[in-house]
Parts: C-alpha cells; sequence; structure tokens
DNA sequence: CCATCGGTTCCAATTTATTCGAACGATACG
DNA sequence: CGTATCGTTCGAATAAATTGGAACCGATGG
C-alpha cells in the first residue's frame, strides 16, 4: 500500500471521544497535531518528528490519528497531505480542539 | 493502604495534558468523571461502575484518574470521597473539561 | 525502462496497560 | 475488643500498544 492509496477515514459522526483523546494523549502524536494547526502540510515535511524515527513507526503514528478521525491522509504525488480534521472535530466536540491547541506545551510548570 | 491513606495528588501545576487525556481515553473512567461532574461522592456510591467488577480493577481506574490529577480522593471514613479537580483543570486547561463533559455520550451517531 | 523516493503493510519483539485474586490495614459498629 | 466493611497494594497473568526491519507499491525523474 504506497502512498497514492486511498486510506479509510471515519466519518464525521463515527468519530468517537475516547478514541479522539487516546490518539491526543501521545505527546509525538500531539506535536504532529499542533503543526498541523497552522495548515496542511505533506508528511516528508514534518518537521517536529525526529527524523531519525523508522518510517514504519511514524507511519503508525499517523494510522492512529487517522483512525481516531483527528486528521485526514490523502495522496499528493508521491507523498500524503495531511490536514486537521478541524471542522469534524469542532462540529462534533465543540470547544475540544481548542483547549487542547491552546493548552501549556512542554513540560509542566505553573 | 487501607481508605484512611493520604494518598498522592499532582499539585495544579504538575498535571500534564497527555496524562489528562490519557485518564480520559477511557470510557469507564470517563463515565466516572461525568458522575463527578455533578459533585462529589463516596466510591462505593460509583453506580456508573458494573458493581460486580473486582475492587482492585476499580481501584486501579481511580489511581490512574488521581494521577493524572483529574480527581482526588480522600479519606471519608472508611470509604473515599471522590470529586473532581474541576478548578485545577479549568485553570490549567481552560475549556477541556467543559468540552469533555459536553461531548455526546455513548455510540457515535449524528 | 530503471532507479529512487515516500509511505504503507506484514510480522515479530518489546514495552506498557489492564485485570483480578489475595493479603493487609484503618475505620466503624456491635 | 472482635468483626465486618471498604479500598489499597502486591504480584502474576493477560491484553493491547509501540517499535522497527523487510517487503512492497505507486509516482517521479533520468
Amino acid at each position: 500500500m504506497p502512498p497514492a492509496t486511498d486510506l479509510p477515514h471515519p466519518e464525521r459522526s463515527e468519530i468517537a471521544l475516547p478514541d479522539v483523546l487516546f490518539a491526543l494523549s501521545d505527546p509525538e502524536r500531539l506535536a504532529i497535531v499542533r503543526q498541523l494547526a497552522d495548515g496542511p502540510m505533506d508528511a516528508a515535511n514534518c518537521s517536529t518528528i525526529d527524523p531519525s524515527m523508522p518510517k514504519s513507526t511514524k507511519s503508525h503514528l499517523m494510522k492512529v490519528l487517522r483512525e481516531a478521525g483527528v486528521m485526514r491522509s490523502e495522496p499528493n504525488g508521491r507523498n500524503r497531505r495531511l490536514s486537521l480534521r478541524r471542522d469534524d472535530l469542532d462540529a462534533r466536540f465543540p470547544g475540544l480542539l481548542d483547549a487542547v491547541l491552546g493548552a501549556p506545551h512542554g513540560a509542566p510548570r505553573g
């Protein structure tokens, strides 16, 4: 299944809160989501991810986000265009994404 | 460590977003949190939890919520008083709890 | 057409989380 | 006191998530 494959995405009505929360509960996945908040990007340009991470691992991170309905991943030439499903998330869980994106980053502090 | 023990709770400034999201990503834990939203309750009165669940399992659910900083668990006679840490969560992650509590329950629908 | 690039899938290994019985301890109540 | 009650801890078994290498595929470019 090469980059130009259509991967399954849940419909808006199928997006489940526990899945979304779980997907966002991992710091690496959260970092991807934060970067996507600035607009769509190609997977290859994802600067928040350690370039030394194996591609299968990276692909798995994306899969979790995609299957939870957090982001969309569409074929784009020989790579993939990633985009936050902001409309769907806002419609289904109003305020959730804003709250997560607005939360303090990094290590806990006052 | 009997019911009347003081258990560790993270301070407000130590509450970490990934931990909170993870704690809320489990349907059973989320159900407890929803019930707590109506006010504090004793652990024994937690009606959202299957009464046939072993107490060690129930205790573990509580532990995850407590260590994430989602709820407080304080000795109260021979059982425990559970309360949502709404102030702390609102201060640290404004809007997050409201969004989660306001989200649709149960199985996904439109 | 051939080689390269980006990304997915399969599979196995490791790590992490969940489950639950058993033992324990503090409280309450007789 | 003795006993029942409620919830925690320990430890072991199971389940689930993560990691990473290898094979593969489509698009791109020489």
